[in-house]
RNA sequence: GGCGGAGUAGCUCAGCGGUAGAGCAGCGGAAUCAUAAUCCGUAGGUCGGGGGUUCGAAUCCCUCCUCCGCUACCA
């Protein structure tokens, strides 16, 4: 038997001087299903995320809260821990740049690029501000100030460099030999197109606020953040320890996901950095899209901010994860709409899904003594439905390698939508009195493919997944995709069924 | 300014050389097992404008317009 193929997917590491919203829970989410997919599917799975907490924005943050900083991040790094209970997400693992585990994979890291000469110290100046972190060009002034509106001042100091400009060619070349390194296929031309456009050496240290890691053997400077950041990638697997099991089983990762404003950093700085230091960058980095709130971009300054707890709170769990991977084709932008919304609540979770299941599950329970029914001979029709559900998991299983999340519950729909017309056909309720034993047959046809939807959409309304599973009185140890098909387990007739209860209430509007 | 993407039915989009498609909305009908859910039928849109290639173009080429992303630059 050979080993599991492993799967590592991660969310980035959240700064900690916000406060979680719908973006986090998107990007957590999308990795989510990915792992519960994999994870049925028979893969080793581990699902990384975490939180990003330097810098100079907590230090002053925490400054202005009157507590430490290891104290603020402490208790801001617990609101994203709460959102994993909140959407029921499987992280493996979660990681604070604070740990042990995180400072001495960074110092290694850094250690390294010293040694083979990619690290030189030199100086930085230019239009500093505090708010955004960041250092401005003359150019990039509006009016005096930052681009963002944020007040700035000039700023002179010395810096660690890293020689981002040698690794140009390396990394179009790395780009040549991986054509899916960055996903969607616009992200990736942007991606070239700046790499080809040239690289500047990168500032990667700072002397003007303390809350970071020290740099080795030079503790006036602290590592800068990305190349303390996106290491966490790596020292949530134990780096520097490369030959441990963890590491040599899950790196390279398989998926980076991201939001669309931080690409570059993924999949230009990240590649380099590893290239540099003789570690192999990560297979792909998938950059997702934007929500709006009712047509309109999202701000703190509108006030339209939408909290994951609210949403769960108002929708419910399972619909919350289905609007938001099903509503958006997964990479691109989105409008965060009530009224679409409910419709997804009402028509494609309540009318099709649990209907269908209901429907199907109370004419067994009055009709066939609540148990799985005795299937007679199959007919061609109960053969092709069958077929249809047999064909699904290599169908969405191949959606969700190129992390088409949406197509793939496009693809469990289309098999709702057979089964409901596949009741219609054969009339079941007309079969009652005509031909029982039929009856028995198409009842078990439909409950054997609620089965393979109830299984394929366990990644992405794992609640309701269950409960429909509870009702068809599949085991714990049978909820698995290596249980699917002619040659998985299909249900046994006799088996007692549960009394049938509705998975998707429909909305009511209050 | 450069690079890339997009402009197709009311809405969201697929199609990417061979007589215009899906979902949603709308309209008409059937059924009654079910969470008043389901199923069937119904889309007459110059496929952004113009020009070209071709027996034939939404689909290839040129050009123009509009929108979006990335990037650069300017006194």
């Amino acid at each position: 038997m050979s080993a599991p193929e492993a799967f590592y997917v991660t969310t980035p590491i959240y700064y900690v001087n916000d406060s979680p919203h719908i973006g986090h829970a998107y990007t957590t989410l999308a990795c989510d299903a990915l792992a519960r997919f994999m994870r049925l599917d028979g893969r080793r799975v581990r699902f990384l995320t975490g939180t990003d907490e330097h810098g100079q924005k907590v230090e002053k943050a925490a400054r202005e809260a009157g507590l430490d900083p290891q104290r603020f991040t402490d208790q801001v790094s617990q609101r994203f821990r709460e959102l994993l209970a909140l959407m029921d997400f499987s992280a493996d693992d979660f990681i604070r740049t604070t740990e042990a585990r995180h400072k001495r994979a960074v110092q290694a890291l850094w250690r390294r690029l010293v040694e083979r000469g990619h690290i030189y110290l030199g100086k930085y100046a230019g239009w500093y501000s505090v708010r955004d972190e960041s250092y401005y060009t003359e150019s990039e002034l509006v009016d005096g100030r930052a681009p963002t509106g944020a007040p700035v001042e000039w700023v002179e100091e010395p810096s660690y460099f890293f020689r981002l400009s040698a690794w140009q060619q390396p990394l179009l070349e790395f780009y040549a030999r991986h054509p899916d390194f960055v996903l969607p296929p616009s992200r990736f031309n942007e991606v070239v197109s700046f790499v080809r456009g040239g690289l500047t050496d990168l500032s990667v240290s700072r002397t003007t606020f303390r809350w970071g890691i020290p740099v080795p053997d030079d503790p006036e400077h602290v590592i800068y953040v990305w190349l303390d950041a996106l290491t966490n990638y790596i020292s949530a697997l134990g780096y520097p320890d490369t030959e441990s099991e963890l590491f040599r089983t899950f790196w390279p990762a398989d998926l980076h996901v991201i939001g669309k404003d931080i690409l570059r950093f993924h999949a230009v700085y990240w590649p380099a950095f590893l290239l540099a230091a003789g570690v192999e960058p990560p297979r792909r980095v998938f950059a997702h899209g934007w929500w709006t709130n009712e047509g309109q971009k999202i701000s703190k300054s509108l006030g339209n901010v939408i909290d994951p707890h609210a949403l769960v709170g108002t929708y419910g769990l399972d619909q919350t994860r289905y609007f938001l991977l099903r509503e958006v084709p997964f990479g691109q932008d989105g409008d965060f709409r009530h009224e679409a919304m409910v419709r997804r609540i009402n028509h494609d979770l309540a009318n099709d899904y649990g209907n269908l299941a209901q429907r199907v599950l109370s004419m067994i329970a009055r009709n066939c003594e609540g148990r799985v029914p005795q299937p007679g001979p199959l007919a061609a029709a109960d053969e092709a439905l069958l077929a249809r559900a047999h064909a699904l998991l290599p169908a969405v299983r191949d959606a969700m390698a190129e992390q088409a999340l949406h197509r793939a519950l496009e693809l469990i729909w289309e098999l709702v939508g057979e089964a409901n017309r596949y009741v219609d056909a054969q009339a079941p309720w007309a079969l009652r009195k005509s031909d029982p034993g039929r009856m028995r047959t198409v009842l078990w046809v439909l409950a054997e493919t609620i089965r393979h939807i109830a299984l394929l959409s366990l990644p992405f309304v794992p609640g309701a997944a269950s409960r429909l599973l509870d009702q068809l009185a599949v085991a714990q140890e049978d909820r698995h995709f290596a249980a699917l098909g002619p040659a998985g387990r299909p249900l046994a007739p006799g088996t007692a069924l549960p009394a049938p209860r509705g998975v998707f209430p429909r909305w009511q509007e209050a």
